[in-house]
DNA sequence: GACGCGAACATACCATGAGTACGGAGAGAT
DNA sequence: ATCTCTCCGTACTCATGGTATGTTCGCGTC
C-alpha cells in the first residue's frame, strides 16, 4: 500500500517543477526567485529546500521535465515504422515543431547550456534530443541512403543549426512560413547527401 | 590639445572593459561580481557606475570589444580579394579560428543571448559577425556559385551549426582535428550546393 | 597663482534574493 | 499511546547589484 505521505510529498515536488518551468520560461533563470517559484507552487522556501539542493537542481529538475516530454514524441518517430529516410524526415519535422514551445526552447536550448554548464548540458543532451540527431543520421549512413560524413560533427552541426533555427521561426511574426521554409532547406540540404541510387555500393 | 582627464578616463573605462573580459570568459556573467571586475581593473564601484549604468552595459561592452576584433578579421576577408567562392572559404576558416577564442566563444556567442536577451542580441550581430555570414551568402547567390536558397534562414542556419560547431571544437581534446573536420563537412555542403556549371541557368 | 567648477572617482549604505538553522506537525511504525 | 522521522514553515545570515553622497583633482578663469 502505498504511503499517504509519499503522495503528498511527490505532489508538493512536481508542483514546484511545475512552477519552475513557467516561471523559467516567462522570465528566465536569473529573472526568476525562489520565493515567486514557491509561492505560486504554494508552499515555502523551506519545501523547495527539502526537495532540492538549490536553484540550479531545480532547474535541471524543470529541464529534465521539459526534455523528456520532447524526446518521448521525437522517440516514437525516430525509431517507429518507415524507412530511414521517411523517419528522419518525420523527426526533423517533430524537432522544428517541439522547439516552438517556449518552455522547451528558452529551457532546455538557450539557458540549459549557461545554467548547467556546457559540459553538463552537453552530457543531458547526448542521452536525449541530440542523441536522437546522431543515432538518425547513422542510421540514414549505415542505410546507404546519405554519404558516410563524420557522424559526430555532422549531428552537432544539425543540431545546432535547427536550435538556431527554431529561434528564429518562434521569434518570427509568421512562424508556420519560416518554419516551412527552414524545413525545406534542410531537406534539400539531405537530398544533396543522398545517394540517388540506393544500392550503388553493393553491386 | 587632448585633456589630461580624459585620457585617464578612457583609460580606466578600458581597464574596466578588459577586466569584464578576462572574468566574464573565466566564470561567466552570473559568477562574476562587480568588485572583482572593478579590483581587477585597480578601481572601486563607484568608478564602474560612473562608466556604466549597470552590469548588462559593462556587458554589452565587454561584448562589443570581442565582436569588433573578430568582425574586424572578417570583414577584411570577405570584403577582400579573390572571387566570392574564395572569399567565402577564407571567411569560413577565420571563424571557425575565432571561435576557438574562448572570449567569443562565451561572451558572444554562448551568454551574450542570454544576459542580453534574444532581440537586442540578434540586432547587435545583424551588425557583426551574422551580417556578415549573410552578406557572404548573398554574394555567392548573386554570382550565381550557389542554387538561390532562402537567404535569411539559411544564414541562420549556417551561423547556428557553425558556432555550435564552435564549442565542439574548443572543448574537444584535439581541436586542430575537430575543426578541420567541421570545415571540411561544411565546404562539402557548400560544393553539394554549388551550381557546377555557373552559366546554365542563361541558356 | 588662487579659485571655483565639474567630471571622475571613492565610501557608505540599502534592498533583494540565495542559502541555512532550527522548530513544529503529522503520518506511520512499535 | 508514544516515538520517530520525513516533510515543511519561520526566521535568520550573507553575498551582491544598485544608490546616495562625499571627496579629489585637472582645468579654465580672473
Amino acid at each position: 500500500m502505498r504511503s499517504r505521505r509519499l503522495d503528498y510529498s511527490e505532489s508538493t515536488r512536481s508542483a514546484l517543477v511545475d512552477s519552475a518551468v513557467e516561471l523559467f520560461t516567462k522570465r528566465g533563470y536569473a529573472g526568476t526567485s525562489l520565493d515567486e517559484i514557491a509561492k505560486r507552487a504554494r508552499v515555502t522556501k523551506g519545501a523547495l529546500y527539502h526537495h532540492f539542493s538549490g536553484k540550479q537542481a531545480l532547474f535541471e529538475a524543470a529541464f529534465d521535465q521539459v526534455e523528456s516530454l520532447v524526446y518521448d514524441r521525437l522517440d516514437k518517430i525516430m525509431n517507429g515504422d518507415g524507412t530511414p529516410w521517411e523517419r528522419a524526415l518525420g523527426g526533423l519535422n517533430a524537432f522544428i515543431r517541439a522547439c516552438l514551445d517556449p518552455a522547451y526552447q528558452r529551457i532546455a536550448i538557450h539557458e540549459a547550456p549557461v545554467v548547467m554548464g556546457w559540459e553538463r548540458w552537453r552530457e543531458a543532451e547526448e542521452r536525449c534530443s541530440f542523441g536522437l540527431v546522431r543515432s538518425g543520421l547513422q542510421s540514414l549512413i549505415d542505410a546507404g541512403e546519405v554519404e558516410p560524413v563524420p557522424v559526430e560533427v555532422t549531428a552537432r552541426l544539425l543540431f545546432g543549426a535547427l536550435s538556431s533555427a527554431a529561434t528564429e521561426i518562434a521569434s518570427s511574426p509568421d512562424p508556420k512560413k519560416v518554419g516551412a521554409e527552414i524545413e525545406d532547406v534542410i531537406v534539400r540540404m539531405l537530398v544533396r547527401l543522398r545517394r540517388t541510387e540506393p544500392d550503388v555500393s553493393i553491386g
